[in-house]
DNA sequence: ATTGACAGTTCTATTTTAGAACTATAGACG
DNA sequence: CGTCTATAGTTCTAAAATAGAACTGTCAAT
C-alpha cells in the first residue's frame, strides 16, 4: 500500500487517515479549534517546520477542510479558517481529546476543560447511537458490508 | 519538538496522537476492532511491512492498549488484544469512520454499516454532552486551563 | 529430509521530516 | 533614501522513518 493510494481505499477510516493520520496533522488541526488561523501562529505554537506546515495547510485546503482566507490586500496575506467539512472533524478531535484525559493525563490532572454553552456546565464527550441514543461501546456493534464496499474479502471500516 | 517529546507535553490530544498519531497505528487498531489478533493477519490485511508491524505492536503494547498473549505452547505463539485502554478507543476510531462515511464516500457508498446490539438498527455515532445529554458542536464549546495546564500560554486540548 | 506456518529480525534503498537559510511585499523608522 | 520588521511562504542539506525484500528459529505435518 502507497500512502497516495490510502484515499482511494473502500474504507472510510483509511480515507480519513489519508488527510488527518499524521502526527502534525492533528496537532495543526487542534490549534484550529483553538481559533489559531495564521501561518505564523501556527508555527511559533507547533515549532513545526515552515516546510511542513506549508505543505500541511496545503492539504487541508485540497481536502476542504480549511480555506484559504484572504484578510488583507498588499501585500496579500491569507489565513485558514475551519470549513463546515473541518468542523465536522471536532468529534474526531474531542474523542482523542478525551482519551487522552482519561488515560495519559498525570498527576497534575487535564490541562484543559470543556464547558458546554448550552447547558454551562464541564463536561465530557460521550459516543451515543443515533437511534436508540444510549452509549456505544465496542462490543455492542456489529458491522455489515454497505453498498460501497469491496468485492473481495477485506479490511473495511 | 521531537516526536519522543510528544507524550510528555500538558496536551491530552498531542500525548494520545503520540499513541495512536499515525497511519499504519489508526489502521492497525481498525483491524483490532475487527477481531484481527495475530501477526501474519495484520501482516497480509494490511500489506504492512513486517518491520513496521513489529514496531507498531510493540508500541502498543508499551502504552497498554494491546497485550500480547500466548495462545500456544511449543512453539510459543501470541496474539495480540485489545486492553480495556484499548477498548476505549473505539470512539475515536468511530469518529474517524463516520467523518469518512460522510465526507469522503464514492458514488457506491459506504463500506461498512454499523449495527448496534442492543437497539438492532443500523446507526452513526453521535458526540453528546455528558452532563446534558445534548449533542455538541465545536462552536458551543468554551475551553478553560485545567489543574494540568502549562503556566504559561500554550497550546492545549 | 523437506515443506509450511508463524512470529518475528536484519539489511539496503527510498521517502519523509528536521532545521536552517533564503525570497518577496510593504509599512514604519530615522 | 536605506534599514528594520512583519508575514507567508520556498529552497536547501542532513537526519530519521518507512518500504521492500530476505533471513532466522521453532515445531508439526508429509
Amino acid at each position: 500500500m502507497r500512502w497516495d493510494t490510502l484515499e482511494e481505499e473502500q474504507c472510510s477510516l483509511a480515507r480519513t487517515v489519508a488527510v488527518i493520520g499524521d502526527r502534525w496533522s492533528l496537532l495543526i488541526l487542534r490549534e484550529c479549534f483553538l481559533r489559531v488561523r495564521r501561518f505564523e501562529e501556527f508555527q511559533s505554537r507547533l515549532g513545526i517546520t515552515r516546510h511542513l506546515l506549508a505543505d500541511r495547510l496545503k492539504k487541508f485546503v485540497r481536502y476542504g477542510v480549511l480555506r484559504r482566507a484572504r484578510y488583507q490586500e498588499s501585500p496579500a496575506r491569507y489565513e485558514y479558517i475551519l470549513t463546515q467539512r473541518g468542523l465536522d472533524l471536532y468529534p474526531v478531535v474531542m474523542s482523542i481529546v478525551h482519551w487522552g484525559d482519561t488515560h495519559m493525563v498525570d498527576e497534575r490532572g487535564r490541562p484543559l476543560l470543556h464547558q458546554h454553552k448550552n447547558c454551562g456546565k464541564l463536561f465530557d464527550p460521550v459516543m451515543i447511537c443515533s437511534e436508540c441514543g444510549e452509549p456505544v461501546h465496542a462490543k455492542q456493534v456489529h458491522t455489515h458490508p454497505g453498498p460501497g464496499a469491496a468485492k473481495t474479502a477485506q479490511a473495511s471500516g
